[in-house]
RNA sequence: GGUUGGGUUCCCGAGCGGUCAAAGGGGGCAGACUGUAAAUCUGCUGCUUCGGCUUCGAAGGUUCGAAUCCUUCCCCAACCA
């Protein structure tokens, strides 16, 4: 058995233990942990990894990993970090969403092998009992003026949303959970981000109650950006985890843009690289920031995770021909493939043949918002086809411009691509 | 309920009868520089068939002409009861 809290320790993903005990207890034993992942989207986002990279952690060092997808708690919606209430989910996207994160976070963890993982669904057990059967098993253990206290009620009692008694009851729900599973699996920790710690310390008293067991939790740092960018957006969208909703290439893209000074706890977070190895990167990074070596790295060690070798090769791919900028000589093939997640447009070959206006062009793929702001792009010089800049707002774009058989990219500014496709 | 001050383009905020699509700042977009960074500098920042068109809380009115004046209404802030 490795020391699996050293691990997280050196790697800075331990906010917050319930015990002092517990990293010895782990050291001397081996343990059934859980972590749960509502499914509150169709997909996981980045967000999601730090506790799935600490479960991987764990069942590196030999410990028996639990993941849990929230079939039921995701019909109810977790207050926890959120100053609004959320609006329910119908009960067939809970459902999508179920097999969809399951599907997802099987990637991540060994489920065959000794020491194989498990993954389940709280609806197994919760979605099976009375509304009679929760009031008496599980609500009589729970004292209201307890529940009042924890932050993520406290956070909402004095707003002018407040907080609906479903989302109130949640706190019950995840504890339960534990509860479930320490008697059933003999699960004797729980792990998630720091919002988790009130749900955490439910399940703890609620399982100490009634199976006179004590149990843990341990909380991961929430994660945030040096700058103060919320972490895991990028313009405000999520990075998702399905690479039909981020692209391996776009995934890839946003760890390459990781600030410098985020280089060397990312690495941490997420990748298995050992610690020395972190540090050399880390301290060649630190030498020429300018290289950005540590980012190619972070990038690469996390599409191949979450990707694989042939994601991060086609993100590799796409990046050198977006960044190089030569597309003079690429094939129609290749350019659909580099060009697969930027947005595209398919437009008839006769309408190229009479001679399509730049700014027209512009304005419909969306890569302008208007005409006049088209106009101004062009002006300015931020309008490129085929990576060639156009400053003739006058321009009339006609066959003469095929970068190949039947595309022409289009770009405004640095990074915006747009695929127009000729039939 | 009363008094006063307000509601302006994505946000803050000037304008107080024509020269106003509306100062300035922020944000955003683009360009230069650079490391696909930060900082900095520069330009742009309602729509347009480039003739014009729509915008200054809402609706009416005065005027050749209104964001600017009048009336009513709706909201917001402060103070008073």
């Amino acid at each position: 058995m490795s020391d699996v809290h050293k691990t997280l320790e050196e790697r800075d993903f331990v906010e917050a233990m319930t015990d002092t005990g517990l990293p010895k207890y782990l050291q001397e034993n081996k343990v059934t942990l859980y972590a749960g992942f509502d499914p509150t989207a169709s997909s996981l986002h980045v967000g999601n990894l730090l506790p799935i990279m600490a479960l991987s952690h764990f069942q590196k060092a030999g410990h028996r990993v639990i993941m849990l997808v929230g079939g039921a708690t995701g019909m109810v919606g977790d207050p926890s970090g959120r100053s609004s209430e959320r609006n329910l989910q119908t009960t067939e996207g809970v459902h999508e969403n179920v097999a969809a994160v399951r599907k997802q976070l099987e990637r991540f963890l060994d489920f065959e092998g000794d020491n194989p993982a498990v993954l389940r669904d709280n609806n197994e057990w919760i979605g099976k009992m009375t509304f009679i059967d929760w009031l008496r098993d599980v609500g009589k253990f729970f004292n209201v003026n307890q529940m009042l206290a924890k932050e993520s009620v406290k956070s909402r009692l004095g707003t002018d949303t407040g907080i609906s008694y479903t989302e109130f009851s949640y706190m019950t729900m995840q504890a339960y959970d534990f509860r479930h599973l320490c008697e059933e699996e003999n699960c004797v920790l729980q792990v998630g981000g720091s919002d988790q710690w009130g749900n955490i310390t439910a399940g703890i008293e609620l399982t100490r109650k009634v199976l006179s067991k004590q149990v843990f939790g341990m909380t991961f740092p929430l994660i945030t950006t040096n700058s103060g960018e919320k972490f895991g957006k990028s313009a405000g969208n999520a990075i998702w985890l399905d690479p039909k909703q981020t692209s391996p290439y776009k995934f890839y893209q946003y760890w390459i843009n990781t600030e410098d000074a985020d280089v060397a706890r990312f690495l941490k977070y997420f990748t298995f690289l050992p610690m020395e190895e972190v540090n050399e990167i880390v301290k060649d990074h630190e030498e020429a920031p300018h290289r950005r070596e540590g980012q190619r790295r972070l990038a690469q060690e996390m599409t191949r995770i979450v990707h694989g070798d042939r994601g991060l090769k086609s993100a590799e791919q796409a990046t050198k021909v977006l960044f190089g900028g030569d597309i003079a000589e690429l094939s129609d093939a290749e350019l659909t493939e580099i060009f697969a997640d930027v947005p595209s447009t398919e437009l008839r070959i006769a309408d190229l043949e009479a001679g399509i206006n730049i700014l027209d062009i512009f304005a419909d793929t969306k890569l302008s918002p208007s005409k006049s702001e088209a106009r101004r792009l062009v002006k300015n010089g931020g309008a490129n086809i085929n990576n060639q800049k156009q400053q003739d707002p006058d321009l009339v774009v006609t066959k003469d411009l095929l970068a190949s058989e039947s595309c022409i990219i289009l770009r405004s500014g640095k990074k915006n691509y747009h695929l127009l496709k000729f039939k």
